[in-house]
DNA sequence: TAAAAACATTGAACAAGTTCAATAAATACA
DNA sequence: TGTATTTATTGAACTTGTTCAATGTTTTTA
C-alpha cells in the first residue's frame, strides 16, 4: 500500500516507520475516471496529490479560450495549485484526468498537521518545490529562446513515454503553439509515429 | 544592522532573538560596484544573497549571443542561482550589479547550518520558494499567452519603481523580446518616460 | 458496428516579431 | 568639457507562427 509514495519520500528525507505510517495515513485514494475533473477555475483548491497510475494535465483556459496547460502529472509526480492551495483564492486552474487514474489525496488540514508534527516533512517540501522551481525556470528560458522546432524536439526527447500517451493538441498547447502549427512542424521533421 | 533581513525574516517565521541574531550573524556584507559580478557562467554558485541597497540582473546568455535576463533582484529580494547552488554545479547564469550596491551573503555551508539548528529555517526557505514559484508560474503563462504590447504594459504597472531604474534594453532582455521591437511598442503606445 | 466526436493535416492569407543597418540621443568618463 | 560608449529610434526586408477553413483520419461510444 502506497509503496511509490513511500518510495519517494524516502529518496528525500528519513523518516522512522511510524513517521512514515502516520504522513502517508493522511492520503487519501481517489480513483479518477478519464475526463473527469479534480478542480475546476473559481474553486479553492484545499489538496495536493500524489500520482500513482494515470495522466493529469493542469492547464488554464485563457479569456479568449486558448487552452494552456502548465504541466502534466503522471506516476509519482505530484500535483496542486500551488497558488490556490497557498492563498486559498479562487484557482485559475482546471486540474483534468487525461487516461483512467488513482490518486493520493492530502488536505491542506492534514498537511498542516504533518508540518508541525513530524519536522521532517517541511524538508521534504521545501526540496520538492526548489525541484520545480529549477525546472521552471530553464523552461521558462528555453521558452523564451528556441524556436518551436526546438521546443518540441526536446519535449518527445526529454519526455519519450510521457509524448507517446499525448495528443498533439495537448503538446501543443503545453508548448504554446497552435496545433495546426506543430502539425506542420512534424511533417517538416519526418515524424510519424 | 541587517534590520531590512530581520524585518524580511520575521515576515514569515517567528525567531527567537538569540535565534536571530545567530542566523542573522552567518550573513556577510559585501558591497558590489555597478557592473561588477558576483558569479559568471561556468562558476559554482555557493551563496545566497539578500539585496540591501541596489539592483542586480540574473541572466543567461544564449548560444547565439542574446542576453535573456532571467529575473532582476532590488533591495529585500534575494538571489542566487538556484540550479548551481543545490547541486553545486556548474552555473549557466551570470549575477550582475546595474548599480553599486550592497549584499547580504550566506555561503551554502553556513545555510545548512542554519536548516540543521535553526528548525524555522527551512520553513522561511519553504515559503519563500513556494512564492517565487507562484510568480514564475504566472510569468510562464503571461509569456506564453500575451503580446509583447500587454507584457511590456503589465510590466510597468507592475514594477513601476523598477522599470525607471532599467534601460529599455534590459527590459526587453527580460520579457524575451528584441529591444527595436520594445522600441515601436513604445512609440505605439505614445510612452515618453 | 455505425454514427458521432475528437484529432490531425494541409493550404492560403495574415499578423507578430526579428534582423540588419543607419542615425540620433543620452550617458559615462578621462 | 569634450569624446567615447552605450542606449534608443526608425525603416525595410524577412522569418516565424497564427488563423480560418476544408478535408481526412482515428477514437469513442451508444
Amino acid at each position: 500500500m502506497k509503496d511509490n509514495l513511500k518510495e519517494y519520500i524516502s529518496k528525500y528525507i528519513s523518516l522512522s516507520e511510524s513517521e512514515m505510517t502516520d504522513f502517508c495515513g493522511l492520503f487519501q485514494n481517489k480513483s479518477v475516471r478519464k475526463k473527469s475533473f479534480l478542480l475546476k477555475e473559481g474553486e479553492i483548491c484545499d489538496f495536493e496529490g500524489f500520482v500513482e497510475k494515470g495522466l493529469f494535465r493542469i492547464y488554464h483556459i485563457h479569456p479568449n479560450g486558448v487552452e494552456q496547460i502548465l504541466y502534466f502529472a503522471i506516476e509519482n509526480w505530484w500535483l496542486t495549485d500551488l497558488e490556490s492551495f497557498t492563498n486559498a483564492s479562487f484557482s485559475k486552474l482546471h486540474i483534468q484526468a487525461l487516461e483512467d487514474s488513482e490518486i493520493l489525496l492530502i488536505s491542506k488540514n492534514d498537511k498542516e498537521y504533518a508540518y508541525n508534527n513530524i519536522p521532517q516533512i517541511e524538508k521534504l517540501f521545501r526540496i520538492m518545490t526548489q525541484k520545480t522551481h529549477i525546472a521552471l525556470q530553464q523552461r521558462m528560458m528555453d521558452n523564451l529562446s528556441k524556436t518551436a522546432d526546438q521546443l518540441y524536439l526536446d519535449f518527445i526527447e526529454k519526455y519519450p513515454q510521457l509524448s507517446q500517451r499525448l495528443t498533439n493538441l495537448q503538446i501543443a498547447a503545453y508548448l504554446g503553439i497552435s496545433h495546426e502549427f506543430l502539425s506542420k512542424i512534424r511533417k517538416k521533421l519526418f515524424i510519424s509515429k
